[in-house]
DNA sequence: AAGACCGATGTTTTT
DNA sequence: CATCGGTCTT
């Protein structure tokens, strides 16, 4: 049992699965085998006699924590039926903990969690409600700021400001917080906060918990907030069991509260912690792994760490500069297909990365027109998309009829003559129950068109809310479309030119949908919804990333963390697009994007090809660009330079042992 | 209330 | 450029 839990694993690994007790900081370098380490700690714990129950590993992505789930199980194969550990993402986690606890904040259970899209629209409405000029103020700015006030730990009622700006962000905190509560909803940041909140407030919560979980794993703690960390701290601060892993150069969130800063400190927080390096990288040939480390070292903040690798030398770099955007990608393509040709790979072995999802569009065009099929990650994403909204509105307003922010999005969609005043008119009634009050509303406008459209719209919602409790998840979903005519109503808006898709891609988003649902028919009625629009709201973007399939993947860097491929191209390697305009001001922000450049290097096994356009379109003008300074920051004797004329340039290069 | 038209504005990155 | 929001017309 101990010889395969140990099985495969270097000497700095088996290290860090055995270190049990207190806290461990490991730091590992890309390509190091974190997970593994992760997955075989929890292993090695559990052979241990640690109840599985009792430990708490908490990842970046759901990807990782599947991941971890299913090794687990196969490490423990034939140890019998065991518990699984607690796994998941911080918001999966928080959002477990407060479906149970939530109560003593004074929030019901059945609370609606609230997306980007969801946050910025509550901010506009309260926002008008105060008479704040979106003009002057902009609600995205402001958002931006209450949200970070949030990771802070900086709630409404103490946030005191003196400025003129952080003035106006404290009245609307205020505000959204409140109409937040009011309609019994929790954005992103609450979910990990007011945990946070429960716990502070609520010793004797927080010691159960505690004692629940003895063992805690942290993984990608170089990108945790304040929130997040002073979670950890309070969970494990009775057993100090705290697994901390995670690499300082790869830290890439710092614009969403991210500090690196947990990771440097750790130390200083647990002066008895473990440190253990993980430096031997099994995923890239040496000249990748010295192209990444050149650039690293340019930055000032990290924790100073070899890497190596007994991989080989491998290919050169190669970097083509090409005329623009367009360009750029006909290259790549014919680049793809000469690597396919001459050396055997595979399609699915590439792919893209980017900076800004921009990008993607000449990329996208490029491989339609020679028929490379690709699937994109993010960008205009499915649940995004306004069918999904509208359809998943319907479901979240059943769930919770305080639900203002759903409510805005159906009241008149499909169109059912009910105008923005009537809106108006029906959240001043207000009350406990939307759908109450545009039946008073209807009874109020006696017998008008107006008070037919209210009641129609009355009887479709009580309709709607008599079926959630009877039907399976897909057969609701299927009710309301049909119900509601959405199917007609798409058709109109194609007939309207309000929408260039046709009706049928719509439709099929919307079957695809379905066929997601289908996973939580064999819960009963209102609990599939509830659980299905949980793991929609808490979705990330590479989890939807299809494993088989034989198709290039395009992402951009952020989303390409975790990840592996054996061919990497890296577009618009260019000043101002890559390290990006915005961050070049401040030498941490330009140490972030040295970080992400890192990171994108170090996705790559055995090939790296990287490109930059001399002109490029941004908003409908072209631009010139310099090459990125971070070409300069790798070793030049690894690159083989390709410059836009000229053809000083050799496939084959000699492959070095 | 709905549709058509026009000008302003914006792009890092995402749980 | 392309999307969004605001305003004007029907």
């Amino acid at each position: 049992m101990e010889k395969s839990i140990f099985e495969g694993l270097n000497n700095k690994q088996v290290e860090a699965v055995r270190a049990t007790d207190g806290p461990v900081l490991v730091i590992s370098g890309p390509g190091s085998g974190k997970t593994r380490c992760l997955t075989h700690r929890v292993a090695f714990l559990i052979s241990q006699g640690i109840k599985p129950e009792s430990i708490l590993a908490i990842t970046f992505t759901n990807k990782a924590a599947n991941e971890i789930k299913e090794r687990v199980s196969r490490l423990l194969e034939g140890e019998g039926k065991f518990h699984q550990p607690m796994l998941g993402t911080f918001h999966s986690v928080c959002l477990k903990i407060l479906r149970r606890e939530i109560g003593v904040l004074g929030y019901s259970p059945n609370f609606s969690v609230f997306d980007q899209d969801d946050q910025l629209s509550l901010v506009k409405r309260v926002m008008a409600g105060l008479e704040l000029d979106p003009k002057k103020y902009n609600p995205r700015m402001v958002l931006n700021k209450i949200s970070k006030l949030k990771t802070d730990l900086v709630f409404p009622e103490n946030y005191n400001p003196t400025e003129f700006f952080p003035k106006i962000v404290s009245r609307v905190y205020n505000a959204y917080q409140s109409e937040l509560k009011k309609m019994n909803g929790l954005d992103f940041d609450d979910l990990i906060v007011l945990t946070v909140k429960i716990f502070k407030q609520n010793p004797e919560i927080l010691e159960k918990y505690q004692n629940f979980w003895k063992y805690i794993l942290v993984d990608e703690y170089q990108d945790t907030s304040h929130d997040q960390y002073t979670l950890v701290k309070l969970l494990s601060a009775k057993h100090r069991n705290v697994f901390a892993i995670g690499d300082d150069a790869q830290s890439i969130y710092a614009f969403r509260d991210a500090d690196i800063r947990n990771i440097l400190n750790f130390q200083k927080d647990y002066p008895d912690a473990k440190v253990i390096f993980l430096e031997q990288n099994y995923r890239s040939t040496k000249n990748i792994l010295a192209a990444a480390q050149n650039i690293i070292s340019n930055n000032q903040t990290q924790v100073p760490k070899e890497l190596w690798t007994e991989n080989m030398k491998g290919e050169k770099i190669h970097i083509k500069e090409t005329l623009n955007e367009r360009a750029e990608a006909e290259f790549m393509v014919d680049k793809m297909d000469g690597l396919m040709e001459q050396n055997g790979y595979k399609i699915q072995d590439f792919t893209i990365l980017y900076r800004t999802h921009a990008q993607s569009r000449a990329i996208e065009e490029a491989l339609i027109t020679r028929g490379f099929p690709y699937q994109i990650v993010g960008g205009i994403r499915f649940y995004e998309r306004k069918e999904i909204k509208d359809i998943l509105a319907y479901l979240r307003f059943m769930l919770n009829p305080t639900d203002l922010i759903s409510f805005e999005r159906i009241y008149n969609v499909p169109t059912r003559g009910i105008g923005k005043s009537t809106l108006e008119k029906i959240t001043a009634i207000g009350g406990e129950n939307l759908i109450e009050a545009v039946g008073t509303l209807a009874k109020e406008k006696g017998d008008s068109k107006q008070a037919r459209s209210l009641t129609e719209f009355k009887n479709l919602l009580d309709d709607l809310s008599k079926k959630r409790k009877e039907k399976n998840l897909s057969s609701t979903i299927k009710y309301v479309i049909k119900r509601t005519n959405y199917e007609d109503y798409l058709q109109s808006l194609v007939a309207k030119k309000e929408m260039f898709d046709n009706a049928e891609d719509k439709m099929d988003n919307l079957k695809e949908l379905l066929t997601v649902a289908k996973k939580y028919d064999m819960l009963k009625g209102e609990e599939g919804i509830e659980k299905f629009l949980e793991e929609i709201a808490l979705l990330q973007e590479t989890d939807k990333l299809k494993d088989a399939g034989d198709r290039i993947t395009l992402m951009t860097i952020h989303s390409s963390k975790g990840l592996e491929f054996p061919v990497v191209f890296i577009a618009g390697m260019e000043e101002g697009l890559f390290p990006h305009s915005r961050a070049t001001l401040a030498p941490s922000e330009m140490e972030e994007e040295r970080r992400l450049c890192y990171v994108a290097i170090t996705r790559a096994k055995d090939r790296l090809v990287i490109t930059h356009a001399k002109y490029r379109n941004i908003f409908g003008q072209s631009q010139a660009n310099l090459p990125s300074r971070f070409i300069g920051e790798m070793p030049q004797n690894i690159l083989t330079i390709q410059p836009l004329f000229g053809n000083d340039y050799y496939e084959d290069d000699v492959i070095e042992y």
